[in-house]
DNA sequence: TATTTAGTTTAAAATCATTCTAAACTACTT
DNA sequence: AAGTAGTTTAGAATGATTTTAAACTAAATA
């Protein structure tokens, strides 16, 4: 599917700066990437857009369940294009994560939702430290 | 047992400004809580704090095993004096952070861990969302 | 007890990620 | 072709946190 679609689809307007970001972000495989890292690929790529767009993008791209945004990050937002539930390893050293599928994972005796609250996603972090 | 014994016996000097902070934190039930926070708690309490020293005693305190930090939260650091293992409910809107035990809970087919590394630690968030 | 010193506190400046602002621009509609 | 509503931009603003360098203080030593 083009990606001028997908933004239509999903009710963006298709503008230059919003399918520069598409192209890189949805021509490969998911990852895992940071607004500033998006906007070095940007220049990398020939391109130049102002670290404000990136953001108003990825912003707009999260709400409209393009991409998705991780959220146990401490300082850095960082976002993610895998948009499929998941969960992540954490390599506490370097900060990189990596996706583990949450499908055959077996979670019992959860506890009881606070009164007045219903559960709107779980999310698992199993923190790495390098063995020996 | 008395504040200043504890900070001695982690190795940390009981500097006035520390044991301002150790009984504010440690002689009531466990709970969340920003640097800002408890530099308003003091405040309150009739003491003066640079943010600074705040921050650098909440540092050491993680550092020496007294309190521990939440590791998801997105930008706004938050600690919490429960060092026991536990995970998180969030209440989205607020930012509200409530405990639940672990120890009940039952995980089976938990991914393989990457090659070269251990799992350090397994934390859960369960993202609340009001009913209606 | 006086002196030393290594660690601590402080105000203020610096940093870093992110958001805001207001003006210029552009995609889409009429 | 003109209008308008949404978008992009540079630069300023914000907010959390860290750094800096000087003043201070707890603990060790003389």
């Amino acid at each position: 599917m083009k990606n001028i679609e997908k933004l239509r689809r999903v009710g963006l307007r298709p503008t230059k700066q919003r399918l520069i970001i598409a192209d890189l972000l949805f021509n490969g495989p998911n990852r895992h990437f940071s607004a500033e890292d998006l906007q070095v690929e940007i220049t990398s790529s020939g391109n130049y857009m102002s670290i404000g767009t990136v953001y108003n993008c990825l912003k707009k791209f999260k709400k409209c369940g393009l991409i998705k945004q991780v959220e146990y990050s401490k300082e850095t937002a960082v976002f993610d294009t895998n948009t499929n539930h998941h969960h992540h390893f954490l390599n506490e050293e370097t900060g990189q994560l990596i996706d583990f599928e949450s499908d055959k994972l077996v979670l019992q005796n959860l506890p009881q939702i606070p009164k007045g609250f219903v559960n709107n996603g779980l999310e698992i972090i199993i923190k790495l430290k390098k063995n020996n």
